[in-house]
RNA sequence: GGCCCGGUGGUCAAGCGGCUAAGACACCGCCCUUUCACGGCGGUAACACGAGUUCGAUUCUCGUCCGGGUCACCA
């Protein structure tokens, strides 16, 4: 069996979006599961669309999800070099070829005379110059005139490819137009070069997105042309995103953070992206949903993957989110949230553990994390009418008595810490004989000065610290009598 | 519009001729509970439609409808 080879080819134009990330995910996914070898190469044919930084980009979020390289531009490999500008002169050769052979043409129109086509109705382009006598092309090739090289298809028949997972799909070739291989400028076409960079480079199975399902045939009749044996073809279904009217299409920025470095931004995992990801368009025989890397290598199979269009769903990403959350080592969450942490205690030292056992659970994101803290902060100005709760049995009357309890027996603590707070109000409920929540209902209220808080009042007062917490005890008194 | 592809609940999706048509997210209810959450239990909700083929179609074929993609000297 030869060895499986995938490639990820994105071009150097921006940031690393969702789709392509996925594509690569599956490219991925596709090699290491058969034990292959993955490649990146950079396709910066488009002198217009480069975007400074962009390459970093692809690198950071490449090695932030464990997308590993076997060969690239970074780290080399025996099939470069893997940046097509610097390999130009490779891809204009073959294209020479081919018109020696007969199966591709100079075209010497001018962009104004294609924009004409173009503006009267005509459907690509009317093939003007594909049956121009040989003297006159040498004749106008002389004279320097500028031109393009394109593709001559048959004007009959039709193009049969098999797709790993679209099946057998077949185009007639009127519908296909002859296609640009080499531009003016001289450089080659994406279309081209990807052919060309694609055999020369060794690549078995050609991953991407179904929107190139209609442009293979071209492939196809270039590999002909060139006399290359065929890639394995697996065209991957879309992504989509919800529009304002209901429709969905193609996901873009319009539906929300749309890259891999905005949902970063946005709180979402690194791991959690790839791993909703690659859930969108595939799915594994059980209905396991959390996987790691690794696991994803050792469970996928390009069988499974699906033909229809899956709309990117942020509910789910956030489940995915709280779920890696709560999954997580202490550790890893510290340090997580200790960025929010500073933002809301500076750089007092609270126990943290407390933190984390009232944070964790209730957690999508860990950006709302000072959201949720805000009132230890500071204390918000807060109605008594707080203090009445039906569940809990309390009122304005009864409140102020169970805080002055609380605060009688708080003062003589011996040690601040949860345990010791736990204790002390547990006990303290018993011998007031009221239920639990009678007691802790305006503790809390008092302490955190908000309806809804992470955890509950003995949580509250111990990050709070003494002095802090009996004062907004005191306040919350004062605020009843 | 031409061409190509797709069509199981709101979303992701199992299913691959015979099932009371899984599961997850979201939503709703109950329980747990010191608020909210977590967790547990339960619930609402789907095979686009019409013909065939077949003893029998969500599964196969065709048509209709709907949705999407694509029609560059961009990738």
């Amino acid at each position: 069996m030869s060895n499986v080879r995938t490639r990820f080819a994105p071009s150097p134009t921006g940031f690393m979006h969702v789709g392509n990330l996925r594509t690569a995910l599956y490219e991925y996914l596709v090699a290491k599961s058969q034990g292959g070898d993955f490649i990146l190469r950079l396709e910066d044919t488009d002198q217009e669309r480069y975007v400074e930084g962009s390459v970093d980009v692809i690198y950071r979020t490449l090695e932030r999800v464990g997308l590993k390289h076997d060969e690239g531009p970074d780290i080399g490999g025996e099939y470069g070099p893997y940046i097509q500008s610097q390999r130009l002169d490779t891809y204009k050769p073959y294209a020479e070829q081919l018109v020696r052979d007969g199966k591709a043409y100079y075209c010497f129109c001018t962009k104004e005379r294609l924009e004409q086509l173009h503006e009267q109705g005509f459907g690509g382009y009317d093939r003007h110059c594909r049956e121009l006598p040989q003297d006159e092309v040498q004749k106008l090739l002389d004279a320097g005139t500028p031109y393009v090289i394109r593709q001559k298809v048959p004007l009959t028949g039709a193009t049969t490819f098999k797709d790993e997972v679209f099946g057998e799909i077949t185009i007639e070739n009127k519908e296909i137009e002859d296609q640009v291989l080499i531009k003016a400028d001289g450089y080659p076409t994406y279309n081209f070069a990807n052919v060309i960079d694609d055999h020369l480079m060794n690549i078995t199975h050609v991953v991407r997105g179904s929107e190139y399902l209609t442009s293979t045939p071209k492939y196809q009749m270039l590999y002909e042309a060139l006399g290359w044996e065929q890639p394995t073809y697996i065209h991957l279904p879309l992504i989509m995103g919800r529009n304002e009217d209901g429709t969905t299409s193609k996901l873009a920025k319009r539906h929300g953070s749309t890259s891999f470095e905005g949902l970063v931004q946005d709180g979402y995992l690194p791991e959690v992206i790839t791993n909703y990801i690659a859930l969108l368009g595939w799915a594994p025989k059980d209905n396991q949903e959390v996987f790691s890397l690794q696991g994803l290598v050792e469970n996928f199979s390009v069988d499974r993957i699906s033909k229809s269009p899956a709309v990117f769903d942020y509910d789910k990403l956030n489940w995915f989110n709280s779920e890696y959350i709560k999954a997580m080592s202490s550790e890893d969450f510290l340090v997580h949230a200790m960025p929010c942490y500073k933002e809301i205690f500076g750089d007092v030292e609270k126990p943290w553990d407390v933190l984390d056992s009232i944070l964790r659970a209730r957690l999508t994101k860990f950006n709302e994390i000072p959201a949720l803290l805000a009132f230890f902060k500071e204390l918000p100005d807060y109605p008594a009418e707080f203090f009445v709760n039906k569940k809990s049995k309390t009122n304005l009357e009864n409140s102020p008595k169970m805080l002055e309890a609380a605060i009688e027996v708080l003062e003589k603590l011996p040690d601040w810490d949860l345990d010791t707070i736990h204790e002390a109000m547990i006990c303290l409920a018993q011998k007031l004989e009221v239920k639990n929540g009678t007691l802790l209902w305006p503790v809390r209220i008092a302490a955190a000065g908000t309806l809804v808080t992470p955890g509950g009042a003995m949580e509250i007062l111990t990050l709070l610290g003494r002095d802090e917490a009996l004062s907004r005890l005191r306040a919350g008194v004062s605020k009843l009598v």
